[in-house]
DNA sequence: GCTTGTCCTGGCCACCCGGCCAGTTTCGCA
DNA sequence: TGCGAAACTGGCCGGGTGGCCAGGACAAGC
């Protein structure tokens, strides 16, 4: 039957920018031995490309805010970043509440979810 | 100058699979007008194929549970995600307490990181 | 010198969170 | 018909959280 040996791979597409999605569909399909997921399909690789306008750019984190943060995203609470970093409970809360305002977030839940939308932290 | 009208596409590879990172890059070498990027390029879209056997599969959480996952996400609070979801706030803790357990957290914002990582939800 | 920014600390307090106990209803399945 | 799972509700309470007030140390830059 002469079965292909490796099968074609599966792309799908992710493209903010339609012009971008056009060009790399257009060049992407006449590839021999790859393919276009069908809507829905389950695919073994995505080519992604976000559009960059929606992150102007980093948001000013002071070095010991982005300590908080990391730790904040591990779960930690105020005693136990405290602990960490060798400094009192009180400071670990004025730095979390400068997260706050910097995020615009209203917990330290929210703090975390924006922060790792932004690709401030890496989840 | 004769300059290409359409500059060639710059893609960047981010798969976990060897083989397939392999077999892209052989495809992806040769279309005209696609290139890879050299180390540190930024590229206009990016492949990315994270390896499936890091999630086994989907933690079994109820419907009920995903709801308040996704509120919390949000940022929100037991008393907002009650008012959000017509429940009462005891229901609500009851809902977060089964998340912590299931998702191995130690409070809400452990629980979001973790649904996060494993793909439970979408940031 | 003076201001600005970062980092640090303290107290106070209303509120929230998470864990514990208890119970109800509804549903599907054996 | 009984039984478990899921969803829902209540009270109670210790500890955590976030906002507010106040202050000091220290380096960089005008």
């Amino acid at each position: 039957m002469s079965e292909p040996k490796t099968a074609e791979i599966v792309l799908s597409l992710e493209i903010d920018d339609p012009a971008l999605a056009d060009r790399l569909a257009a060049l992407l399909g006449n590839v021999a031995g790859l393919r276009l997921a069908a809507p829905g399909e389950t695919a073994a690789a995505t080519v992604v490309a976000r559009d960059p306008r929606s992150m102007p750019e980093d948001i000013a984190l002071t070095q010991r805010e982005l300590d908080v943060l990391a730790l904040m995203a591990e779960g930690g609470s105020n005693k136990m970043i405290a602990r960490q970093l060798g400094i009192s409970v009180h400071t670990v809360k004025f730095h979390v509440g400068s997260l706050l305002d910097k995020l615009d977030a209203t917990g330290r839940t929210d703090a975390v979810a924006h922060a790792a939308r932004r690709g401030v932290i890496e989840l």
